[in-house]
DNA sequence: TATACTGTATATATAATATATACACAGTAG
DNA sequence: CTACTGTGTATATATTATATATACAGTATA
């Protein structure tokens, strides 16, 4: 499992983490039934506090993506990826909207906008 | 001066009062020498305490946006506004990148990612 | 000089983030 | 059965970010 946290990111850690493993999931690289790390390996690899991860892997159980069985370890919940996914898209188009608001709200023109969008795409994808 | 301030919107208050003046600025509604409310009376307007008001103004301050006349009051700097708007313009380029990012993370297609980009657009301007 | 505006400084409360450390459950080697 | 080593859990605490109340100081003017 190669989980990475940056302090650049200004997210917090447990967050960084959590967006981490739920990616994995979303992509199939993690598949139900699978085993997460261990709390304490992930906190030993990262060198952060147990309770970070243990947050993280909390954020994911309320979710109903991964369970947890105390004494044994957490493993990915047997869920529908596809439902997952169409939630992940409307947070991303929510995203996308406020990227957008905040360019009309900054006199940006549309077009402006359009290009950077375009760019972005072309670098990114 | 329109200031609207939500608890809804998950940035701190010191923020969209930042965020608002400065978007002001941007778009004109604002110029050098124009005097912002004072920090006292848009605290009262708002309801809530005048060091937040202080912090939003401070953060103007330091980003030479606005002048602070200890007794007199906080005006609009003599700035160049083609070059805080060029700022901006990066600042929303960062932003689109980040959501780009997280939409090829979470396996959503690039045709999906223009297909919401396209209808936030319509949507929005 | 009184007073009525300005912004400022100090001390404090609350919540979010991250931690250390001690505890409890599961499986297994002896 | 016991001891051990792995797992997750609970409690108490530190640090930082956000927001506050209240008392202080500068500026203008009636």
């Amino acid at each position: 499992m190669f989980i990475s946290i940056s302090n650049i990111d200004p997210r917090p850690l447990y967050e960084q983490i959590y967006e981490s493993i739920k990616s994995k999931i979303l992509k199939g690289e993690l598949k139900p039934g699978d085993a997460l790390p261990s709390i304490r390996q992930l906190a030993q690899d990262l060198k952060i506090s147990v309770i970070t991860i243990k947050r993280a892997y909390l954020e994911l159980e309320q979710e109903k993506l991964i369970i947890t069985r105390p004494g044994k370890g957490c493993f990915v919940a047997d869920c529908d990826i596809s439902e997952i996914a169409s939630l992940s898209l409307s947070e991303i188009e929510q995203q996308m909207r406020e990227v957008v608001r905040k360019a009309k709200n900054t006199g940006v023109s549309r077009k402006s906008v359009e290009h950077i969008f375009n760019k972005v795409l072309e670098e990114e994808y």
